[in-house]
DNA sequence: TGTTATAAATGACTATAGTCATAAATGATT
DNA sequence: AATCATTTATGACTATAGTCATTTATAACA
């Protein structure tokens, strides 16, 4: 009958035993890594049984990214953070994507299985659309800076910043792709790989 | 001693078996669908043991790599004939690159598993690193194009061509990857999110 | 409070990809 | 032809992700 405690204890358990589940694996795929971690561990360290772990988590990649959510949600917000505004846009774009990069450089080998994750996938459903959500606001944020910046008078007036968004993003990932396949090091993808493709992007080919 | 039977009876055996295995692949692939064909019934219809399978292809995704090559390399063929010379410059490549999602669409689940076996891949070795190349030789193929985009002066004399196809690549694999995770048709895909975004290359930012 | 309905939890079970010690086939050498 | 060395083939085996029929906990209601 109270407003406040209006479906207690069953939504209340869902989302402790969410969270054990959400902290377990990180943890485990910390100390391990996501391919070593099986997923009767990670049930066990959150204290359910296996089969309880699979109505929280499709499969074990929506664990993973689960663990993701999180920290891209800070990047998102650093990356935007502290731009230089009297460095050309070039660079300020390079600096906002780099932000990603650098993050996931601390553990290059379990970024590349969550982008993995993330891509080419079937369905929308669980956490996987939880991130798909997550970088539609990321290219939302991108969209309206590219506004600012025409603004500035450095886009011209007549571009459509919500394709400009796309592309860059389009762009940023294929630099990714090359990075996590391990054809270059972070420094050639953020000052060459990325760098270049914007450029050009930004130049046109006329 | 003779040059012409050198290696023979190994080598012959060898390629026999590897083309028994690709044909009952393609076929079972295509009867059954990607996932619900089993790795030992490949090696049945190959006739080959099952742990022989592992010795000509490293996993399931490498079978599938195996199949598609064919028909890439005749697509890649395809893509850069028939191109109408004065139609402006987005027009043809949007062309070029049509020709890819038009026969992914033949079989497009099969497909987003195709991309997903060749994309944030650990290693490049196998069928992953024949596939790899391929790629390679159709971004030549593309620069080469864009060179002589240049000689009629519809590029800029100070563009990187390479550059340009590279951009261009990562443009249309991100529409080809809207397309495989269903959120756009086919026509829209070409004629929107893939034209759009070569608009956008082509035009730039400024 | 006792009864019924609904939601959540469980772990034994299934399915299958990929491994590996052993065996067979081929080639080289005497 | 006989022996040895190297390459290739094999299928029993292992490991683990995800399912599902059954059980348990919570809520709704009389």
């Amino acid at each position: 009958m109270p407003e406040s405690t209006k479906e207690g204890l069953r939504e209340r358990n869902k989302r402790q035993k969410f969270e054990n589940i959400r902290r377990a694996a990180q943890e485990l795929f910390k100390e391990k890594g996501f391919e070593a971690t099986t997923t009767r561990e990670i049930a066990e360290r959150a204290g359910i049984g296996t089969g309880t772990l699979f109505l929280y988590a499709r499969d074990k990649q929506d664990l993973l990214i689960m663990v993701y959510l999180e920290s891209i949600e800070k990047i998102i917000e650093e990356s935007f953070a502290n731009l230089p505004p009297q460095k050309p846009l070039l660079d300020r774009l390079v600096a906002i994507f780099s932000h990603f990069l650098r993050f996931y450089a601390l553990d290059q080998e379990t970024a590349r299985l969550y982008i993995q994750a993330l891509t080419f996938q079937k369905g929308l459903e669980g956490q996987r659309l939880e991130a798909a959500r997550q970088i539609a606001r990321f290219q939302q944020k991108l969209t309206t800076y590219l506004e600012q910046a025409r603004q500035q008078g450095e886009i011209g007036p007549d571009v459509d910043t919500e394709q400009a968004s796309r592309n860059l993003f389009g762009l940023y990932f294929q630099a990714l792709g090359g990075w996590l396949g391990g054809l270059t090091d972070l420094e050639t993808t953020i000052n060459h790989s990325l760098r270049n493709a914007f450029a050009l992007q930004i130049r046109g080919l006329h």
